[in-house]
RNA sequence: UGGGGCGUAGCCAAGUCGGUAAGGCACGGGACUUUGACUCCCGCAUGCGUAGGUUCGAGUCCUGCCGCCCCAACCA
């Protein structure tokens, strides 16, 4: 058993309580102190930072107990599935760093287990088909105060049940004409229990089994026969299926399943252990709202770098680290939560922090000239890559008579509490020279064009006068040698924390848009190391944040930074208080 | 007029047999600083939805209220 996790008030970090769950009954050795979970997503939309805590709960328990979580596509319902959907998960799986191994199943595969199940329960007298329509079906079911009425099918003999769901089988009926009905209790007050549906007729290509099927069975039915067919002893899913429990274990207790077990004279017992999903600040985790976002053209795809979709947030610049970091962090409990989005933030800047090469880049270019530079020489500093990191080493960066500074680290008429240059005033360009501006260039417009500047060429870093203090520091790039590039500057999505805040109301999330949430800037002036960084690489833009080497782009030989993240900026926060 | 889940700081979240409220994020203050970053120090619930009760002692036990979320797909 794994010790490395941090001791906190006598508690390791990271514990939660289906984690205790687990450790009671390996102590009490159940189902012979095996750890067995899966992970089982509907391959019919892309995985996005939600799945992320499934993700971690599920894996994360198989890995520290030394056991096994499977990878299994919840594949039971034709409509919407496609294997574009599965391979993309799998990628995004992959490369959050989660293993399963060659344990890569799907519960269609299971059909006709499910089926010949399903036959046993009717022999057993715990199933029959249901000739009421849907809406009869309804009816019949009761409402929440209310309880059901047996169907007038409930009754029938098995042999009849048994002929008529194989008559389903071979696609002697319509859709809806029939279904196949667990028989448990219509008066319960869980509507789950009400002879719930476990087989449905569906005239819909599969895309696994293709046209095999007509008949399939319903997540409530297949679900726990999946998990007990594979040995699952752990079988964790999120808050709205507490309600379903009953029901898995009514599966489990009533079904013989036993025979298509792993271990079939010692099987597994499986059982459900349910936790609130995530929700995150100004971030929006419908599926079907995050697709008319695509659709409509709101975001680039789903894999725009501000969507909440894993293949979005790699995109973005996220690491796999920091994700999982952050989901350990907001913790797994039974609380409705919606986890403030700065803690993912402060997850990547730590990580970062420590591995980010340094680099200077100037985002929004103001032409400086150092008037007492002399023309037509150049020098190389030197600059550490990382302050976190001596062992990253250095390396040279051009310095020469005219410079790009940030436009707004120079203010004509400095605001209080502005440490940056000014007329008259004298700042230090970071790794060279203190200068101070002399002369403001205007155009006819009155626009600021240019500075005239001189330098101290006792103060170079590492010279000496280069304890000189001066009020501020700033990054620079030497005109000639600098790199053109273009940086996207992202933002929240949304402008509120809750994108569907209103939606009682009919108000839409694209109303709750954020206008900036993407700027694009495509006259960036970059050091000349930058010039050659390489696809997914991440850098820390001196006084900016955090930058992710697009990879997209790249493939396609373009070289654009994404801003995953800014820095801390208490001087901004001042500013807008 | 049902069943289930949940209420500990702005946000997450620990709280074992009742023994006198962990930690993280955010925020505020200070130190340091050739990144207004990082790091470090300090502060941040006489209070655990609420009202009673039991007890020497209650976030933990009992009772009554209040609030929020989920369930009536032949979706998962």
């Amino acid at each position: 058993m794994p010790d490395d996790k941090e001791e906190t008030g006598g508690r390791r970090a990271g514990s939660y309580f289906i984690r205790d769950i687990v450790l009671a009954d390996i102590a009490a050795g159940k189902n012979g102190g095996a750890v067995r979970t899966r992970f089982p997503p509907e391959p019919n939309g892309y995985a996005h930072i939600g799945h992320l805590k499934a993700l971690y709960v599920d894996f994360g328990l198989a890995e520290e107990f030394g056991g096994l979580c499977n990878l299994r596509f919840d594949d039971t319902n034709p409509e919407g599935e496609s294997i574009e959907f599965a391979e993309a998960i799998i990628d995004d799986i992959r490369w959050l760093g989660f293993d399963w191994g060659d344990r890569l199943f799907y519960a269609s595969d299971y059909f006709e287990l499910f089926y010949e199940f399903a036959q046993d329960l009717i022999r057993d007298g715990k199933a029959y088909i249901c000739d009421l329509s849907m809406e009869e079906t309804r009816k019949y079911r009761g409402t929440l105060t209310e309880p059901g009425i047996n169907s007038p099918w409930r009754d029938r003999s098995v042999e009849e049940n048994l002929e008529l769901f194989a008559k389903m089988r071979a696609g002697e009926f319509a859709e809806g004409e029939r279904v196949l009905r667990a028989k448990i209790n219509m008066a319960s007050g869980n509507i789950n229990m009400r002879d719930p549906v476990i087989y449905r007729i569906r005239r819909e290509e599969h895309y696994r089994s293709g046209n095999s099927w007509c008949i399939y069975p319903m997540y409530d039915y297949q679900h726990p026969l999946s998990d007990a067919i594979e040995g699952i002893t752990h079988s964790c899913c999120s808050l709205e299926y507490v309600d379903h429990n009953e029901l898995y274990r009514w599966f489990i207790d009533n079904v013989r399943w036993q025979r298509a077990s792993l271990q079939p004279d010692d099987p597994i017992i499986p059982s459900q252990y349910e936790f609130s999903r995530l929700n995150i600040t100004y971030t929006l985790m419908s599926k079907r709202k995050l697709k008319r976002l695509v659709t409509e053209g709101y975001v680039t795809g789903w894999d725009d770098p501000r969507m909440p979709t894993i293949r979005g947030l790699r995109r973005r610049g996220y690491t796999p680290a920091a994700l999982r970091d952050f989901v350990a962090r907001a913790g797994v409990a039974r609380g409705p939560t919606l986890v403030d989005v700065a803690l993912l933030e402060h997850c990547i800047r730590e990580e970062l922090n420590r591995s980010a090469v340094r680099a200077m880049a100037v985002l929004r270019p103001l032409k400086i000239v150092i008037t007492n530079y002399p023309a037509g020489e150049m020098e190389w500093v030197s600059l550490e890559n990382s302050p976190e990191d001596p062992a990253a080493g250095e390396r040279l960066v051009p310095f020469g008579r005219e410079l790009f500074i940030e436009q707004e680290d120079f203010m004509e008429v400095p605001a209080k509490g502005f440490h940056r240059l000014s007329p008259g005033g004298e700042i230090r360009l970071k790794g060279a020279y203190i200068i101070r501006c002399d002369e403001v260039r205007k155009n006819a417009a009155g626009e600021i064009t240019e500075l005239l500047c001189s330098y101290d060429p006792e103060t170079k870093t590492g010279g000496a006068n280069a304890g000189r203090k001066v009020r501020g520091t700033s990054h620079w790039v030497e005109a000639s040698h600098s790199v053109v590039a273009t940086v996207r500057l992202y933002d929240k999505l949304f402008k509120v924390a809750d994108p569907e805040e209103g939606a009682d109301e009919g108000v839409e999330v694209v109303e709750h848009l954020h206008p900036e949430s993407l700027i694009t800037l495509t006259d960036c002036r970059v050091e000349p190391m930058l010039g050659e960084a390489q696809g997914e690489e991440r850098f820390q833009f001196l006084r900016q944040g955090y930058f992710y080497v697009d990879h997209v782009d790249y493939l396609q030989g373009k070289l654009v930074f994404n801003r995953i993240v800014g820095l801390r900026d208490t001087w901004a926060r001042e500013q807008n208080r």
